[in-house]
DNA sequence: AGTGGATTTACAAAAGATTTACATGCCGGG
DNA sequence: CCCGGCATGTAAATCTTTTGTAAATCCACT
């Protein structure tokens, strides 16, 4: 059982919001909202979320501002916007706004459905993350079975430990923050400063296993002020 | 011993086709492959393939229309295509194209071998529904009668152990979460929040039958956090 | 009503996640 | 070089969630 997307939508609409709830949190997505501008780009920066669901006409602030901030702090968030038919195509035209799709109200929500699935998809989010991670010679890790080998001994791993794991492969290439992993493997809200060593703990928990020497990790590094990294093997 | 599974790569990029004979011969599977479309095509309707691995993008041919021309003209050709992440997803939901599963390049050469035999096993025994399934040396399932046997001790089983068991069976490659068993099982929704411990009471109930410790499985185990798993015996 | 099976309830036990508390080590400024 | 402050490591305590299971209840069928 893989973890649920979350999802944010920003839609001032009462009656239109609750509906989207309903049909998201039925789809099996990790679901919260926002009713204006304000709260919605707030909620959409702590960078917890797989995809947002944004509204443009919005009380505060609209959507394509919104949508410019959030991708100028984060290149990567997925954004869909939910246009007026008409009104906001030239506009969406003009301004190379990058959302990941638009969608015109009014909008059938089964077609919507597919639309997040469709960019999740692209995206891979939703797609297999790598099944099995191996690190050098020695270790292999079953993501699915939350098992693994080193050497000659069995491991067993935890979904959050394989989770962590599976992210830090994702994003070899650079050291991740403890924030980041909050944000992505947790699913808490950033910025607001936590005092959790959670993360190092499971740092911790996962070198005891896949390193032969934990005090001494070859493959799961601190890179000290920046975060953890897990080398490429 | 069995007779050899018969595999066709189709796969035009030398490096690649080179690496998954390898490492099929490895396995013990009769290999053969085909470097181009027109090539793969032919040889994939001869019909003496159990499963063929087809790489979309082909010179000559692409891989969706051979295997459009390979089902029209069997319709249970085993077939697994090889996509271009990302690429070719949104044509793969589009058509409604029959392949029994797809993997994404880049792809770790282990998962391939996990899915190809999932399929393979899905085949026959999903073609049959397993009539008796039998775990280590001692137990017995008759799925037909509802019968079954440890060591000399007769079971009986009702109807929903027997299915519990046939679907774990089926899927004994990986863990099946309760969810999944509700859906495919039960019949239930997928609703989230169940509040049911039905899968849990029915797995208990198995388990005192087929398990010589019932609370040291040796073949219905718990992947916590994931699921239960009936290991292949 | 009686029967067999399915499901819910209720609680205990186990495993996992998080916090706490303290130890250790790194680094810049005196 | 030494010190203090801050980032990191980790054992142990604590809190939370998941799982196991006996017993009660429900339900369809006879």
């Amino acid at each position: 059982m893989q973890r649920k997307i979350r999802l944010l939508i920003v839609e001032d609409e009462e009656a239109i919001r609750a509906g989207l709830i309903d049909v998201f949190v039925y789809h099996g997505y990790d679901v919260e909202f926002a009713a204006d501008g304000p709260e919605g780009l707030d909620k959409a920066l702590s960078g917890r979320f797989d995809l947002i669901l944004l509204d443009v006409m919005l009380p505060g602030m609209d959507g394509f501002e919104i949508c410019n901030r959030i991708r100028s702090q984060d290149r990567d968030q997925l954004v869909i916007m939910l246009t007026a038919r008409g009104t906001d195509e030239d506009i969406i035209q003009g301004l190379s706004l990058g959302a990941d799709d638009y969608v015109a109200k009014p909008f059938s929500v089964a077609q919507l459905v597919l639309r997040v699935r469709a960019v999740l998809r692209r995206s891979r989010i939703g797609a297999e993350l790598d099944a099995t991670i191996s690190l050098g010679e020695d270790v292999e890790v079953d993501c699915r079975n939350l098992l693994g080998q080193r050497s000659d001994e069995t491991l067993s791993f935890t979904r959050r430990e394989v989770e962590l794991l599976q992210y830090l492969r994702m994003n070899s290439e650079r050291p991740v923050s403890r924030d980041e992993l909050l944000a992505k493997v947790w699913g808490y809200a950033r910025n607001l400063d936590i005092e959790t060593r959670t993360v190092d703990i499971h740092i911790a928990k996962l070198r005891r296993k896949i390193e032969a020497d934990p005090a001494q990790p070859r493959y799961l590094v601190t890179v000290r002020g920046a975060g953890y990294r897990l080398l490429a093997g």
